[in-house]
DNA sequence: GAAGTTTTAGAGAACGTTCTCTATGAGAAG
DNA sequence: CTTCTCATAGAGAACGTTCTCTAAAACTTC
């Protein structure tokens, strides 16, 4: 008698009908909580599916109609302020039928491209795309196809709705700072970007652009100084090495990303430069790392969990089909001084 | 004319049958690389999908066969350890068939045991648990349906494969490192862990008694004290400010885990304490927080990259039916020191 | 109380795969 | 030249839902 190891047959909506006795059609309405059926009858249903401990099969739903699941495209799962912003999702979506799943496709246009493509094969109802560095063109066509909402890019379109920091205005919050402290000579380091993704507003180039506007507004326009460097702690380190060792070194340097800038404290370390007294420093997006007693980073805050929560909102919005048009909503930073700027030692 | 505008219709398998002018079953054949096609078939089958530009419906598919997508769940996307975990997973699959999806189900068995739920009813072909807070008996059941791979917990079961870190070692060479300085009031700090998990040989409880051996070992064993704080910024803190605020305070503090090391540097900040000075610290995972400049904290390396490859290699050995009994594979940990351990100011 | 309207319930066809059969043909063995 | 085997190809039934119909029942309204 060593047969049948495994009864374990799936309940299905079948099973719940039977039980219930009524038919099919009628439990799938009180799963979807359609409209047409008796309020009787969905007491009834509920109670079935409660006795048999029934779960819908996500597979086989997705066949047909929805799969209540949202995927979210993340380049890299160490950047702590997309953890802010994952956790706004999470708690915007925490009582809602929907599931979200993360794709942490890493860099690489082409790895994004094909987590963006196994997630709509996937049959998900929506994508929250966080900074993808993927072509415009395929984010468009995958949009025109399944709701989806971008994080960060500024480049807007009627196919796909935007969550949008602003970052020019945040630029120009720290270059206000700075100067107010003294600084003269402010570099910035910010990222290249992927060339030939076609964004055309990148937050990166939104940044640069608020940092330029802002050096200009107090006449500092030929003061100005970027220099481009990925967003990690090496990045950071070889642009503070270079902008560091230059004839006329910046007095403060900010920098597109919390990580870059402590990348730059390496450099400025080994040079024997101390922060704040012989540089400022400022960092992006107020991430845990800003905070951290030994670090103590100035850096704008992005309310990462709040951008989350609204992309969450405005997706569901799409897939549930209560709005059609596309909108953007642009989140205003704020300046968070800590300790690692303070007046220049002498003004240039 | 403004119908039909979308005649973007779904590339299927009949469809590529058609073009390449055989049956449907071939096409699904080549498409899971399955026994019993010629040569000459697989070719023109190929074609025909390049053509199309078919992709495979992975709803579709997971009514019947497989999914080719692995769960990863996780309880924390901000500890990077896990990030150096998630790596070595996407690095092993990068050019498989299957998908990577992460379930970022946040703390509370509640909602893990949720987001495991919904993976399952997505029917992923395998699951890779990052040492869950579930209930073990809920892993238990989930395991003996869908493979799985448990990554922390010593528990070993037949049902699950494992992938642990010697934990109990790690803690000792810590201590031992911290005995040669010269220290001998070491506390540690571990997390409480989840109650009645049923979990009997959590990371922390390895850590633990690997840490009171050693302390054991040293002849120590009356110094030993352990404190337990949630493994984040803040447990950490209130776990440096009660041990340094205690009538004997110790001279190092070891933590399971870097941030919470951090979050006792804030503490001894606080109190007026310099590290390493005053206190030496050491924390756990050797993440990028410790290797970070104004950190510099002594940890233990874990290979996070090397467990998640393993537990990757693994669980695909149990989808594709290679293996059929439960392994569990064990990494050896490495001290890494850095400048937050010194000799103790005065030796008590 | 007849005719029309609305609401609710059920039948049954999709959806795109996989998989178990059965059919066919080619080669091997007698 | 049969018969048997084996490899390959195809037919068609699942899989568990959703969704469009149609049927029946329950209200309206005159």
């Amino acid at each position: 008698m060593s047969t049948a190891p495994k009864p374990k047959k799936r309940v299905t909506i079948t099973d719940v009908a039977q039980h219930a006795g009524v038919s099919t059609a009628v439990v799938s309405r009180v799963l979807r909580n359609a409209y047409g059926v008796s309020a009787a009858m969905q007491e009834r249903v509920r109670a079935a599916m409660a006795e048999l401990d029934y779960r819908p099969h996500a597979a086989a739903r997705g066949m047909r109609g929805r799969t209540y699941t949202i995927g979210v495209l993340l380049d890299n799962i160490r950047n702590s302020f997309f953890a802010d912003i994952l956790e706004g999702i999470r708690d915007q979506l925490h009582d809602s039928d929907y599931t979200v799943l993360i794709g942490a496709a890493g860099f690489g246009a082409d790895n994004q491209a094909r987590t963006i493509r196994a997630m709509a094969d996937r049959q998900m109802d929506g994508l929250i795309l966080i900074a993808p560095g993927t072509p415009r063109s395929e984010v468009l066509a995958m949009a025109s196809t399944t709701p989806t909402v971008v994080i960060g890019h500024h480049d807007s379109a009627d196919v796909h709705d935007s969550v949008v920091d602003a970052d020019g205005i945040g630029a120009g919050l720290v270059v206000d700072h700075l100067v107010s402290l003294g600084h003269r000579r402010i570099a910035l380091v910010a990222s290249p970007g992927t060339k030939s993704s076609l964004w055309k507003r990148t937050p990166e180039i939104v940044l640069t652009e608020g940092y330029l506007e802002a050096m200009e507004r107090h006449d500092l326009a030929d003061r100005a100084q970027v220099f481009h460097a990925a967003y990690s702690d090496d990045g950071g380190y070889k642009a503070g090495m270079r902008l560091l060792t230059s004839p006329e070194p910046p007095s403060a340097i900010m920098t597109g990303a919390d990580v870059a800038a402590l990348g730059v404290y390496r450099a400025a370390h080994e040079l024997g430069l101390t922060v704040p007294d012989d540089l400022s420093l400022a960092g992006y997006n107020n991430t845990a790392l800003a905070a951290l007693t030994p670090v103590q980073l100035t850096s704008v805050d992005q309310a990462g969990h709040t951008m989350g929560a609204a992309a969450a909102k405005m997706l569901i919005e799409r897939v549930e089909g209560h709005r059609d048009r596309a909108m953007q909503t642009t989140m205003t930073p704020r300046l968070v001084v800590r300790s690692s700027t303070s007046g220049p030692r002498t003004v240039t």
